[in-house]
RNA sequence: UGGGGUAUAGCCAAGCGGUAAGGCACGGGACUUUGACUCCCGCAUCGUAGGUUCAAAUCCUGCUACCCCAGCCA
């Protein structure tokens, strides 16, 4: 209930496949999710994870999990757990056991050893500025390297060499043999392995030749029986080359996986750049990858996503090949489609304005049960005590109120969620002119449940008492205007959108039933939207992570009225 | 002036020769113990110019725009 009906969808991929299932050029699907551990996983890694784990269910096959690890230089354990940790959450489960591209180091070097022989590969001893040289450029054909035509027995000999460490780092490569004139950049001799004295994080010392990912890739899939790998546009003019290395290592390898492209995942005012995010990890501008301000997997997490959430917005968004930028919005209607069934509802003041109600006695109390969730009754209820003083928000009063304004001004009723009915009669100012208490008439009759309570009121707002309340954190994340957001570099787009000022760190009050939240518990602070206990919650100042706000008329409401 | 891709509403996205699905956003209305939620209603001739056809977003041709490729990264 409340959810939208599900609608079959399809993509252009299954179409391939099924086409694929139809000719039998293959019997069942096996797709794989290929992560490199550097980083942890962000929300635009969750599109090709579902495109891999949602393709592999539909067609009742797996999905493989292979950690991309060829490049020892910036791969560590740390994110090999992480990553695996945000597939489980997200719900995936993949065709155990895990598998790491460095398992196949060995393979990959008897097929290297088997092209030299066939004459498909030789070891280059240009510099990498000159084997840059002799690329040739987008619209200029490449040349033949010097090297290109060493004696088979020179190459194994020089390979084994490279292999035993006797030569340095930079001084040669080993590349396939395919055409330095052609029109693809990617068929001009590329690189198969290089020289790196590197400790790796699972084969330490035991290489010091890694294979590139234009090698080891199709090896991997075709090893693993991968039938159809599935990833994003840029490998595009990859998949000759894909296709090629498939080809030629045919007689050593089992499979023969196709690859198949699509767009990747952009969100409106959200930096999907691995590269990025690392940076900000690195020079500390981010308390580390969970960091609530990061699209993270992790951090959403912490702030209260649900993996239902991400994974209903991945299936919203589609999959197909134009390039896209996905409005951050439908992300944050399938967080609040999520969490509005599900998360308690509360009462939590973030910026507190003290009220006093004049004819409430001194001292007295109220004890009010308040049902937790206004459509399911059998999530029971809670008591919240009312008294004399009391806070509410600070949005929810003007001393002069606007044009259909209708919450509390002086002379204006509106009613206490689950409690009386009030009415504005004065305020109290500071120095500055700012509001500092409110003081309001209660209507002793209108108790939640009297008779009393039935007639209508314009406006409801939550409040809390300040005698029995409990002082709490609320970390807000404003989203930045379109406006705040300048044209330009990317890096300038970045620093931007993780700005600290678009934290805003509230000090407010929470109804004490909240005591007993534990890290991880998502509530709906009514109006004020969605909030999350965080993980580093102390006993004494728990705090609440914005988790989504619920749609603002209210302030489109302010906006019209002051043009009047 | 090379190669590979993509163009359907503000944002995604179905459609595969028979007369433009759906979602988000937006606008209007109903309901409401939070202006939320929920529920109704509204919202496109398919980048462009031609051609083929009884019929074209779908086929053909020519333009245009945007994205990717010159790592010993993935």
């Amino acid at each position: 209930m409340g959810m939208e009906a599900p609608v079959k969808k399809t993509n252009f991929i299954w179409d391939f496949i099924d086409e694929d299932l139809e000719t039998g050029r293959c019997q069942q699907v096996l797709t794989r999710f290929p992560p490199e551990p550097n980083g942890y996983l962000h929300i635009g890694h969750c599109k090709a994870v579902a495109a891999n784990f949602v393709t592999a269910e539909h067609y009742g096959g797996k999905c493989n999990l292979r950690f991309d690890d060829t490049n020892p230089e910036k791969e560590e354990t740390e994110y090999v757990d992480g990553i695996q940790e945000d597939i489980r959450w997200l719900g995936f489960r993949w065709n155990e056991p895990v598998r790491f591209a460095s398992e196949y180091y060995q393979s990959c070097y008897d097929i290297a050893v088997d092209w030299i022989r066939r004459g498909l590969a030789y070891v280059d001893s240009l510099t990498p500025e000159e084997v840059r040289e002799y690329r040739g450029t987008l619209t200029e054909p490449g040349k033949n390297s010097p090297y290109r035509d060493r004696t088979v027995a020179e190459n194994l000999r020089l390979f084994e060499e490279m292999k035993a460490g006797r030569h340095e780092e930079g001084s040669m490569i080993l590349r396939m043999k395919i055409d330095m004139a052609s029109p693809n950049m990617n068929m001009r001799d590329p690189a198969m392995y290089r020289i790196l004295f590197r400790e790796h994080h699972r084969t330490g010392k035991q290489w010091c030749i890694y294979p590139m990912y234009d090698y080891s890739h199709p090896i991997g899939d075709a090893i693993e029986g991968i039938t159809h790998s599935l990833c994003s546009l840029e490998y595009e003019d990859h998949r000759v080359l894909y296709n090629w290395v498939v080809e030629h290592a045919k007689d050593m390898l089992p499979g023969r996986p196709r690859q198949i492209e699509f767009s990747r995942l952009n969100i409106t005012r959200t930096v999907m750049s691995k590269r990025y995010l690392r940076m900000l990890v690195e020079k500390g501008i981010v308390a580390g990858w969970d960091d609530p301000r990061m699209p993270t997997l992790c951090a959403m997490r912490r702030r209260g996503y649900t993996p239902e959430a991400v994974r209903d917005f991945i299936d919203r968004i589609g999959l197909a090949k134009a390039d896209s930028e996905v409005d951050f919005a439908l992300l944050e209607h399938c967080v609040r489609n999520s969490l509005s069934e599900t998360a308690p509802r509360a009462m939590a003041v973030l910026r507190p304005l003290k009220v006093v109600l004049l004819n409430w006695p001194e001292g007295k109390t109220d004890e009010l049960p308040v049902e937790n969730h206004p459509g399911h009754p059998e999530m029971g209820e809670r008591t919240v005590t009312f008294g004399r003083e009391l806070y509410i928000e600070r949005e929810d009063f003007m001393e002069v109120p606007a044009r259909k304004y209708f919450r509390l001004f002086p002379g204006g009723e509106v009613r206490l969620k689950g409690a009386y009915i009030i009415k504005g009669e004065s305020c109290e100012k500071d120095e500055n002119g700012n509001v500092t208490c409110v003081h309001c008439s209660v209507d002793l009759a209108s108790r939640n449940g009297s008779a009393g309570a039935l007639r209508k009121v314009k406006g409801t707002l939550h409040w809390v008492s300040a005698a029995e309340s409990l002082p709490m954190e609320a970390r807000v994340f404003e989203p930045l205007l379109d406006e705040q957001i300048l044209e330009g570099e990317e890096r300038r787009d970045f620093l931007e959108m993780l700005n600290p000022n678009s934290l805003e760190v509230c000090h407010g009050f929470m109804e004490k039933s909240l005591a007993s939240a534990k890290a991880g518990d998502t509530y709906q602070f009514l109006r004020m939207g969605y909030f999350c206990k965080d993980k580093d919650s102390t006993a004494d100042l728990p705090v609440f992570n914005h988790t989504v706000s619920l749609r603002d008329t209210f302030s489109k409401v302010m906006k019209g009225s002051n043009d009047d």
